[in-house]
RNA sequence: GCGCGUUUAGCUCAGUGGUAGAGCGUCUCAUUGACAUUGAGAAGGCCAGAAGUUCAAUUCUUCUAACGCGCACCA
């Protein structure tokens, strides 16, 4: 007898734990039937692993149905099902987080040393990690925990180690003083990944400058400005000739500029002239790496101008502005201002004003070819798989030829869009929580390699942008878990990951995947979007409409949570959730167990069965369907398709059609054990449950194992 | 500036070359019959607008509008 109603309370867990104990999450324990056709077949998904720093939140819950789903259904068709979970450190976040932590503590950050702030973070992550862990278990996650990892294992780090020895003796990385993003707050320069901006209400400022007039939105830049650049053909300046010297009155005094001729320049704006502060624009950098001019730093790392501002030394550049703009103005040198819409790059974690400095860090060429040297000249079959293409075009080429699918199509366009206009990566951060470059220094000689090469050799201080290390994932977990795992799980099937971390993650996973393999880490991109509430709101704390996936699971049933994160979402919008879809689903799994109280303790045993044929055809067809739309990653329309068949067709039909005789008990029991089939991987508690209890016959060990 | 997406029931969203679907909401009826965390039924949509292709368009194409997003070194 089954209990009169479902109590996900008490079954859950206790169903969870025998599925982990009988083993069946590692692919290798499950044997199907020798004549299944995807006996032995690896499918494989490599968990984008969660950042240690929290709790699970729903986008964690979303992904984790997403890709347990994927993972039943295979190995329920007989596949060689593996699901690699784990943990990422996430450097520069966990750094954030912990920092505020501090704060909040009434400690700061940098008055701890370094080598104990790495160890307090190190336990505060493995402490949130651990928590995650019973959270992916409260999901139903069937992920193989005997194969975790965590981004900062001492094997996983010596994959990212030889990577980079690699890329340095192919010359793809390299060490150089170029422009970075600079966050004042945070310490440390940033990828242009992460960098925001925003557009934002300023002023435009015109100065005398000689007999030129220029156009600048940061005046307090221009203290070391001796340049002014004006385009060759602009016939304005055609009497003036590159090279040219000049006196001019400027902010402190007389100075000697000098006029530069260059391409970049557009006469349509502004002025048509422009001087450039190399050490603190991009573009200005360039110019002067083009004719070689001077750099000079005029603010410092804090965002205070240093001592070339004279009078305004020591001061903030947001305080120094406007002071600047008085003295020009009153030694007439102001022309005009004007009210100027642009765009201003920001830190994406604290909004604050990014400033571009000049530092020596690490940065990976984008397309530049390698040129081996050293031990890797000698590996010429390396070289020949490489065909000596660059990064960009490793991966350009892969998802050109198809190698790589997205879910949907629409990715791939904005991929390779994004591929085609990339700038090198800078992979060097100023903070202590990651991986340290295993870089390093004596006088002008550079060592890569993890230990020191001996006495008088400095290590670079700095450590590698997360997303270098979680680049290569799919083949560092794979190299790094069991003996002939990578052999034969990589490359791996499907990689499910949200969209807002295509380029972060994604883009770097192909290039570096391709570039130490030879092999694209996955066949397949499942890209989700960002959960969002019933009116289509983003979920924040301060909005106080989050949804805590692990409390409405306590309080529906973690299925219906499942079902409500796929049904109605298709793959690469932003799925919508709400409470009131969770109970819907909430009322389809008492509607499943009422009705297996039905089929197994009211159902009509006589009768002639009239109808079975028609019921059995009807089955088929949409377990047909529900299977094709799995093999075409259309979760939503499978999910969608078995909870109507088996609420409108099976328990509103077939079970009356059986009261009156029509479909004999032995079709219904049949139907009633292909819908749970069908919906397990959709559900896997509620019917591995009644499962377990019901009186099937031939039953497999467990329902997660039965044949699909 | 360039590119992309969205526009379908009161709300949030699926879907489809041939009488439109889900969750929630609304209304009516049914209560010792598997199921009130229910069942039966109903109301509610010229599928943003215009043109084109087609025997047939909500679905394909083009344009328009509104909203949203991504990318870009315009000082």
């Amino acid at each position: 007898m089954l209990d009169k109603k479902y109590d996900w309370k008490a079954v859950e867990g206790k169903i969870y734990d025998a599925w982990e104990k009988s083993g069946y999450f590692a692919p290798e324990a499950h044997q199907p039937s020798a004549d299944n056709p995807n006996a032995g077949k690896p499918f494989t998904i490599i968990m984008p692993p969660p950042n240690a720093n929290g709790s699970l939140h729903i986008g964690h819950a979303l992904f984790v149905a997403t890709q347990d789903i994927l993972i039943r259904y295979k190995r329920m068709k007989g596949y060689k099902a593996l699901w690699l979970p784990g943990a990422d450190h996430a450097g520069f976040e966990t750094q954030v987080v912990y920092t505020k932590k501090l704060e909040r503590e009434g400690r700061k950050f940098w008055d701890t040393p370094r080598d104990q702030l790495y160890q307090e973070i190190l336990d505060f992550t493995l402490a949130n990690k651990s928590h995650m862990e019973s959270q992916l278990r409260a999901l139903g996650a069937s992920c193989d925990f005997s194969r975790e990892k965590f981004t900062l294992d001492e094997d996983i780090k010596k994959v990212v180690y030889e990577t980079f020895k690699r890329l340095y003796d192919d010359g793809l990385v390299y060490r150089g003083a170029r422009i970075i993003n600079w966050c004042a707050r945070h310490q440390t320069s940033l990828s242009d990944l992460e960098v925001v901006s925003p557009e934002l209400d300023d002023t435009f400022y015109y100065f005398k400058y000689g007999p030129f007039e220029i156009a600048t939105a940061r005046p307090e830049t221009k203290f070391g400005d001796k340049y002014v650049v004006v385009h060759p053909d602009d016939k304005r300046y055609k009497d003036y000739k590159h090279g040219q010297k000049f006196e001019l009155e400027w902010i402190n005094g007389p100075i000697t500029a000098t006029l530069i001729k260059d391409d970049s320049i557009d006469v349509d704006f502004g002025t048509g002239a422009m001087t450039i502060t190399p050490w603190h624009d991009s573009a200005d950098f360039e110019i002067a790496e083009r004719h070689g001019l001077d750099k000079e730093q005029i603010i410092d790392w804090q965002g205070r101008l240093l001592p070339i501002a004279q009078e305004f030394a020591g001061q903030h550049i947001s305080k120094a502005r406007p002071a600047i703009v008085e003295k020009l103005e009153n030694k007439g040198l102001l022309v005009k201002k004007e009210a100027y819409k642009h765009t201003v790059p920001q830190c994406y974690k604290c909004g604050t004003a990014i400033e571009p400095q000049i530092r020596p860090q690490w940065f990976v060429a984008m397309t530049k070819k390698p040129r081996p040297k050293g031990a890797r000249l000698a590996q010429r079959i390396w070289a020949a798989i490489l065909r000596r293409k660059s990064l960009r075009d490793l991966a350009l080429s892969a998802v050109k030829k198809g190698e790589v699918q997205f879910v949907s199509e629409r990715f791939k366009n904005e991929f390779l869009r994004w591929m085609e206009n990339l700038r090198d990566w800078n992979i060097s951060r100023q903070i202590v929580w990651g991986i340290r470059i295993p870089a390093w220094y004596k006088g002008e000689e550079v060592y890569i390699g993890e230990n020191s090469p001996g006495e008088g050799w400095k290590q670079d201080e700095d450590v590698f942008d997360t997303w270098f290390g979680s680049g290569q994932w799919p083949f560092a977990t794979l190299m790094t878990t069991k003996k002939g795992d990578f052999e034969e799980f990589y490359p791996t099937d499907v990689m499910e990951t949200g969209w807002d971390i295509l380029f972060f993650w994604v883009a770097r996973m192909i290039m570096l995947g391709k570039y130490r393999t030879g092999k694209v880490p996955f066949k397949t991109v499942y890209l989700h979007g960002l959960v969002r509430d019933k009116d289509r709101q983003k979920m924040s704390k301060s909005k106080g409409n989050v949804i805590d996936p692990l409390g409405v699971a306590e309080e529906y049933g973690t299925d219906a949570v499942r079902m409500a994160l796929i049904a109605g979402n298709a793959p690469g919008t932003d799925p919508v959730i709400s409470e009131e879809k969770i109970k819907g689903y909430r009322n389809f799994a008492t509607k499943i167990w009422n009705m297996a109280k039905y089929v197994f303790e009211f159902a009509k045993e006589e009768g002639d069965g009239a109808l079975d044929k028609k019921v059995l055809d009807e089955y088929e067809k949409v377990r047909a369907d529900v299977s094709r739309y799995f093999d075409e990653y259309k979760l939503h329309l499978a999910c969608e398709i078995a909870y109507h068949y088996v609420w409108h067709t099976v328990a509103d039909d077939v079970i009356e059609a059986n009261k009156r005789g029509e479909v004999s008990l032995a079709m219904l029991k049949k139907i009633f054990r292909g819908c749970l089939i069908m919906l397990h991987p959709f559900m896997p508690f509620v019917t591995e449950e009644l499962y377990q209890k019901l009186p099937f016959e031939d039953k497999e060990d467990f329902l997660m194992v039965e044949n699909w």
